[in-house]
DNA sequence: GTATATGCAAAGGGTTTGCACGGTT
DNA sequence: AACCGTGCAAACCCTTTGCATATAC
């Protein structure tokens, strides 16, 4: 995203241009998969005396005004994506912990139906699907 | 569930029948959805003196013996089912913070599609689906 | 009698908030 | 100059854990 647009963008939404915030957003477009945690780190490479809550509430502006959204993979923190990211799916494996993505595209007539049914319009990107993986999917079921 | 077949499987786990499990269980089926906090204030208007990590615990094991299942619904605490309730989907509104829940089976074709692709195996109704129910879709999409 | 369960209190991860100071507009 | 954004510390919610005691077997 260039400079001036997401400047724009957010003099739009009558927030202001920061150091921090621009940090923030390039962590997150340069690293692609992101928690707060680690969005924190990759700015503080840079600005080392940043604080984690400025990265939060910077992810906050920078989801309110689009461009950064948050997917909820496993059951700790958030991973955040630049929006011009692909959308896809995410895929937790209960058994072993891998995460695979998969092109959202797969789940469009599934969404179809579910706004047909009930009007509900689904982001189906937003939660990961939980599940076993081929490889565990073989073994006995057994609880982790 | 009739009471020797619950009694069965908690022993055939190595576990022993304590008046706090059972009464976990119960308040699981009698709620039908359930937060950690909202089975403790079940179980409490029987035995006052149960402690939160006791229904930790015994939700733990009464997942682990199949009698228990939970899903992640909001960014919250996630809710317990007995297992023996039809298999949903929940669906969370993120413009009005409604929960609808449909019949898991629609995801059917969509699943049968992932794991053709994948391998992965997926239990739809772990995590809710997040987007806008009807009434909320209509309305300009501003982040509440 | 022995191992498992319990209650309590403390600690933990992730996130939000109140406040005074500093920076952007 | 006004207001938004920041750093810091404390508070928050949900969950887990260590320990001594009680209880099911």
């Amino acid at each position: 995203m260039a400079k001036d647009q997401w400047e724009q963008r957010l003099r739009a939404g009558g927030y202001r241009i920061t150091p921090q915030r621009q940090l923030v957003l390039e962590a997150v477009e340069g690293l692609r998969h992101g928690t707060p945690e680690e969005i924190l780190a990759e700015v503080q490479r840079t600005a080392s005396g940043v604080n984690l809550s400025t990265v939060y509430r910077n992810l906050e502006v920078l989801e309110e005004v689009g461009m950064v959204t948050h997917a909820h993979i496993g059951h700790g923190a958030p991973t955040y994506h630049a929006v011009d990211d692909h959308v896809h799916i995410h895929l937790v494996c209960d058994g072993c912990g891998a995460v695979q993505s998969i092109d959202a595209e797969i789940a469009e007539a599934f969404l179809g139906e579910v706004k047909v049914a009930t009007g509900f319009v689904t982001d189906i990107s937003h939660v990961a699907l939980h599940g076993r993986c081929a490889a565990c999917d073989v073994n006995i079921p057994v609880a982790p």
